[in-house]
DNA sequence: ATTTTGACGCT
DNA sequence: AGCGTCAA
């Protein structure tokens, strides 16, 4: 019951191309320069005249080069020992042995940007950052007041709205009284009739008829300038806009102010970016990479299915990584679309219940994730990855420019924010085994960590050498450190200072003062229990039937199984065998098979996982027919998908995921072939090799910086 | 895909 | 406390 929010505004925006933008302004080169920002010999960073020319990220310097022989060049900021910066004339292999690369332009300019959109909305719109170069933005509050200001038209109520495609329950807060409601309405009416009405009032204020758009943000703008704005400015999808739609209205409105914040952003830190308008983070966020750059897109909410429909899977937030790609492999769904033909039951088996409901919502472009008010970092890290090394003294160096620049951070983010780091984290890459690749050519990452002590602080504040010694000193005694590629120092933990007063969150709410639906605090997300003005029920009804199907569903479910591979017959031939009632369907190319299993051996799976009641039944279970792709192969292979057993192996198995998944399928090596048997146990051994051998440091002069360290 | 960041969740 | 996942 915690679920429920009203209509919400989020706007997200996204700097374009930013590191570029940054440095283009910052060595004034103009924007039509193709430009691409350099990290050693990669780019991490590519304006748009140059993607035009065919360059890209994950190019290589000389790869970029050579498409696009005139493309700028920028180095993002090296700095060495002693916190110097390396001059741009060093080459980039030299500067990539004495320094590391630092982001302190980019951290800087971002600060720039949130304060600047922070003057421009209104104190209590919830501001969210979610990188250097993007941030979400919960304008609710600041629509309803335009809204209210676009007097022109009657309002349909929401309920009056065809709202089956809107995701999430729909209630409005009045801001002003502190309860919520629904906004006033002056009867139904046709669009048509509406229209007329519009212009008839945009032509008796003395506007042409294509009139000017709204440039300069005069607070009491028409209905019609407004929508014409929004319009203009980018996308709008699932257009035609109505003007008597409540919500469109409101994303109307938000769209405004994207509008208004992309000018301020342009005109006076002379950066274009790009913004997404929609009902929740979610769409606003895939709505401002729909038509990069300098452009915007608002998303209505009967737009959503369509744009769902086509966007990958690995574009929508939260699915970029190991679970989108899950979804990819058990499903065969590359697309939203595709995942939404997943029925609910099987992303559960396949996921688990938290993940499933996650997927389940993303790919259908829902979320009520609230934007959560917090544009300060919880922590400041510094890293650098070398080339694998065991010699302490040049270990020593790197830690000590990177407690260098801690250091110097650490007292900017005391001055700034009047606090404290109370924990200091050494991490670290490499010891035996590290960067093998395993089959799938992923590379082991393996980063290990260690809290170290965290130095008093100097007069000067906190001192880096201090912070070197105590890095050091941890350094030295670990015991699967070396050889050693990567390093990184991590201050957090921050001690509240007194600037806590000014941004209390109480200190955002009055009796009278607007407050937004997003920033979290108990109680404002209910609706008073003594309002007058009770949601209608049918508002709620997407929630109510969202939960009990779920439940309904989630029962039924657990007597099903499904079964994935591209041969019909195959498929056919295993429920055959399962003795069940089956549904066939398709996603793409592959060919989906669900049936109902009658002996409920799934079902006691499921069960087992939370109270494991019989292991018999874990067994028992783990022989339903499940057949999984195997990766990188179009022909189906037979494996056992295993019980909570499978899954607590597969939990512990830490940084050596494969070899805990071949160990847990070697009971089932029932039909595979002998030599793939050999493969897989010569693998395991190999690895347990490698993982419990522990180098011994055998240079003397090695020897005696360790002791020093040692003894401190 | 590489590096340098950063947030958060699980145990 | 340390590790893994996700993201830009």
């Amino acid at each position: 019951m915690n679920d429920y929010f009203p209509s919400r505004v989020i706007i997200h925006v996204d700097i374009d191309c930013f590191y570029s933008q940054v440095e283009q302004n910052r060595l004034g080169i103009s924007p039509e320069v193709p430009c691409a920002v350099q990290q050693w010999d990669g780019l991490i960073a590519v304006n748009y005249p140059a993607r035009e020319r065919g360059v890209s990220r994950f190019m290589k310097v000389t790869e970029a080069v050579k498409v696009c022989p005139d493309l700028k060049l920028l180095h993002v900021r090296t700095i060495g020992e002693g916190g110097v910066e390396i001059p741009e004339t060093e080459t980039s292999a030299q500067a990539r042995s004495k320094g590391k690369a630092c982001l302190q332009r980019y951290r800087q300019s971002s600060g720039e940007i949130i304060r600047l959109l922070q003057s421009l909305i209104h104190k209590s719109c919830a501001f969210e950052k979610g990188g250097l170069d993007e941030m979400f933005m919960d304008v609710t509050c600041m629509a309803e007041e335009r809204v209210r200001t676009m007097t022109n038209g009657p309002l349909l109520r929401p309920s009056a709205l065809a709202n089956d495609h809107i995701t999430e329950p729909l209630r409005i807060h009045d801001y002003a009284n502190n309860k919520f409601s629904y906004p006033q309405t002056s009867g139904s009416i046709g669009i048509r009739e509406n229209r007329e009405v519009c212009k008839q009032r945009h032509n008796q204020s003395g506007m042409g008829e294509s009139g000017h758009t709204c440039h300069h943000e005069s607070v009491d703008v028409s209905l019609e300038d407004a929508f014409a704005s929004v319009e203009q400015a980018g996308l709008v999808l699932g257009g035609p806009l109505q003007m008597d739609n409540y919500f469109d209205r409101m994303l109307v409105a938000g769209g405004l102010i994207a509008l208004r914040l992309r000018r301020a952003i342009t005109s006076t830190l002379n950066m274009t970016c790009s913004a997404g308008i929609g009902h929740n983070k979610i769409i606003a966020k895939l709505g401002s990479s729909l038509n990069k750059p300098n452009k915007q897109a608002l998303i209505l909410p009967r737009g959503i299915r369509d744009m769902m429909k086509d966007v990958p899977i690995h574009k929508i937030w939260g699915l970029g990584g190991k679970l989108g790609t899950a979804l990819e492999e058990y499903f065969s769904a590359t697309t939203a679309g595709q995942a939404q033909l997943v029925p609910l039951g099987h992303l559960q088996r396949h996921l688990g219940e938290e993940k499933a409901a996650l997927v389940y919502s993303r790919v259908r472009g829902q979320s009520a994730d609230p934007v959560v008010a917090k544009c300060v970092v919880k922590s400041i890290n510094c890293c650098k990855t070398f080339y694998a090394t065991s010699d302490l003294l040049s270990i020593e160096k790197w830690m000590r420019i990177l407690a260098e620049e801690l250091a110097q951070r650490m007292a900017e983010d005391e001055a700034d924010h009047r606090r404290k780091a109370r924990t200091l984290t050494l991490h670290y890459s490499g010891g035996p085994g590290y960067g093998k690749s395993n089959q799938q050519g992923h590379t082991q990452h393996g980063e290990r960590s260690v809290r170290c002590p965290l130095p008093k602080h100097g007069k000067e504040g906190p001192s880096s050498s201090a912070l070197t010694t105590s890095a050091m000193s941890t350094f030295v005694k670990l015991p699967n450190a070396l050889p050693c590629v990567r390093l990184a120092l991590c201050a957090g933990d921050f001690t509240d200072g007194p600037v806590q007063r000014d941004l209390a969150i109480t200190s955002y709410f009055s009796a009278t003062s607007a407050t937004s639906s997003a920033i979290v605090q108990p109680g404002l997300a209910h609706p008073p229990s003594s309002s007058s003005m009770q949601p209608p029920e049918e508002l709620f009804s997407h929630v109510a039937t969202s939960t009990s199907t779920r439940k309904d569903t989630s029962i039924a479910i657990d007597d099903q199984f499904s079964t994935f591979c591209n041969d019909p017959s195959h498929a056919k031939s295993q429920l055959s065998s399962a003795d069940i009632t089956s549904d066939v369907w398709t996603i793409g190319s592959s060919i989906m098979v669900e049936g109902l299993s009658h002996d409920g051996l799934v079902k006691r799976a499921s069960s087992c996982a939370n109270s494991c009641s019989s292991h018999q039944h874990c067994a028992q279970a783990s022989h339903s027919p499940t057949a999984v792709k195997e990766k990188g192969t179009s022909h189906p292979r037979e494996t056992v998908e295993a019980g909570d057993e499978a899954l607590t192996e597969k939990k512990a198995s830490g940084n050596l995921p494969h070899v805990n998944n071949v160990l847990y399928q070697v009971d089932d090596f029932k039909g595979v072939d002998v030599a793939e048997q050999k493969q897989i146990m010569r693998e395991i051994e190999l690895r347990s090799l490698l993982t419990s051998k522990r180098r011994r440091v055998v240079d003397k002069k090695q020897c005696s910086i360790k002791e020093a360290f040692l003894k401190k």
